[in-house]
DNA sequence: ATGAAAGCGCTAACAT
DNA sequence: ATGTTAGCGCTTTCAT
């Protein structure tokens, strides 16, 4: 039925052996006979069957990609990343979604070894010690992508968060501002939660202005989230008067709700937030922004990746890459 | 090294078939037996080599996904929905982005089949005769999610495009309007060039507006673009006083271009785009739009080929979705 | 209910 | 340069 390799050896005249030499692209085959087996290979339209090879030779030129949702631009931004070195290195992706749940996470990484990966990236907000452990055992290397281990036990590719988020609420701080919310995605998110929060933080302390609680306001990621926020910290006694959003969408929420509340943005209220997608130069006002290299940590990674399946040496196994902001017209 | 179904065998003393059938849930195991060799699978954490697996059954539980671009939110929306499904049916994905280009289709597609997948789901704004080919002589099923195979051979899973354009440029013509443009993506992309072209040249002739082919702008479907159909349409003789958007993208840079000429959306131009994704809530004006149900695309295109793959009967290859108009405030 | 044994299609020594 | 031969780890008849 299906044309193995058994029967283009035999179609011409030569051993399995050979043919599989020529299939692998190895030198030890004369020109002659490797241009008999092509030929054999072309009218027959052999097809080499990744599936015995991968058991033969355990490599299956396959990466397993765990992200939290791929429907979401940020993760598709790096799973576009991760693919397209993927393929330049010959690699094949099998993605799945965790929606950031441990279990699934766990889970997924069990059946993706199962089907043999020669690796695995992977994405996660809240790197846990199962997970952890569960990259440490490992039998395939394993390198987290704009996700971090506060170990730094695991390979990893990210941005330094607590220096973007320092610049980024220091940019309000010098534009006068004493008032300056912090409208975060999940704070158990470690990015949020530790780096954020603690560069936030940092720079009131720095500029001697005293922390208010209140201005911190911790929810999802949306646009609906930045609506509510904005409504939350409107009925306060004393408002904010900047915000430092967590994502574009929280932003553009929070901008909103500002103008149906008669503010003008930038004049009245200042707004800067973290992620630079499409959106941001999209809506009015244009978005201020601290630009995240989501493309670029997905394809560092992978190339990470295969670096470390290859057994190279890898100078640093955690990455941290350069990161910028990209003032507009959200704040003055 | 790695643990093997030998090894559980050896240990459980039972043969390698009675560790097999309790691996893959066969009934025929005395509850005894099968509590005891649970017991060494878990002790030993042997993990089932899917690889192997698949070589001796001739089935690997993986599709392949073809998909023009993953980090394009369109085709996000449509894998999300392949990837729930897949995983409701324990299948894993091979994703892979083609950037539209049918070498890179077939490629994938070669490459695809070559790792054994049960089945694949693919996207393509282009069917072109070398796709329908390869798909029909493919050994596993392929089902088309969101694209038109307009010789209806292949499987697929859609709306009804030409009804739902009609539907949005009809809204435009009720509102009055006799200069309605279309700003397009590619025509070359069947769903352009065939049945939206076709729904806007039936809807102008059915209110006998004379067709102008200056209202006739194609390009990419980026913001952009949108503004730049906008800048070339104002400066023709008269210009448009509507426009029917090819995409969400397209709509919004249509829009701002009107707003930086001085133009009031909707009072002076009326917008209507095909898309209705998240941007369109959350842009001002928010926009009226013809909803996709990508996700329910890809859903139902993931479940048509698991029904497929299984060799149940299947009354429809070709299934229509139904849509609906969203209208918002870029229209009256 | 359980076991023996023959593959699945290929790679990788090892010979020659 | 080419062929021979073991496996790779599992499923699947076929016996018993």
């Amino acid at each position: 039925m299906t044309v193995t390799i058994y029967d283009v050896a035999r179609e011409a005249n030569v051993s399995m052996a050979t043919v599989s030499r020529v299939v692998n692209g190895n030198q030890n085959v004369k020109p002659a006979t490797r241009k008999k087996v092509l030929e054999v290979i072309e009218r027959l339209e052999y097809r080499p069957n990744a599936v015995a090879r991968g058991l033969a030779s355990k490599k299956t030129t396959t990466v397993g990609v765990i992200i939290p949702d791929i429907s979401n631009t940020i993760y598709a931004e790096l799973a576009r990343g991760i693919e397209d070195i993927a393929t330049m290195y010959s690699y094949n992706i099998i993605l799945s979604n965790s929606d950031q749940k441990e279990d699934k996470e766990l889970e997924l990484l069990d059946t993706m070894l199962g089907k043999q990966v020669d690796g695995v990236v992977m994405m996660s907000d809240n790197v846990t010690s199962s997970i952890q452990q569960a990259i440490k055992s490992s039998p395939v290397p394993i390198v987290l992508a704009g996700s971090v281990d506060e170990k730094k036990e695991a390979a990893s590719v990210n941005i330094d968060y607590y220096q973007a988020a320092y610049e980024a609420v220091r940019i309000l701080v010098g534009n006068g501002h004493k008032r300056i919310a912090f409208v975060s995605g999940p704070l158990d998110y470690t990015i949020n939660g530790i780096y954020k929060l603690a560069a936030y933080k940092q720079v009131l302390e720095d500029a001697n202005i005293e922390l208010d609680e209140q201005l911190i306001v911790a929810g999802d990621s949306t646009y609906d989230d930045g609506i509510s926020a904005y409504e939350e910290l409107a009925v306060i006694s004393a408002p904010p008067t900047a915000y430092f959003a967590g994502s574009d969408e929280l932003a553009l929420g929070l901008i909103h709700a500002a103008q149906d509340a008669g503010k003008h943005v930038p004049n009245d209220i200042e707004v800067i937030s973290f992620e630079n997608s499409k959106l941001a130069r999209m809506v009015r006002p244009q978005l201020s922004s601290v630009a995240l290299p989501l493309y670029d940590i997905g394809a560092v990674a992978m190339r990470l990746l295969t670096k470390i399946m290859n057994k190279e040496e890898v100078a640093e196994q955690t990455v941290v890459l350069p990161h910028h902001l990209e003032i507009r017209q959200s704040t003055k």
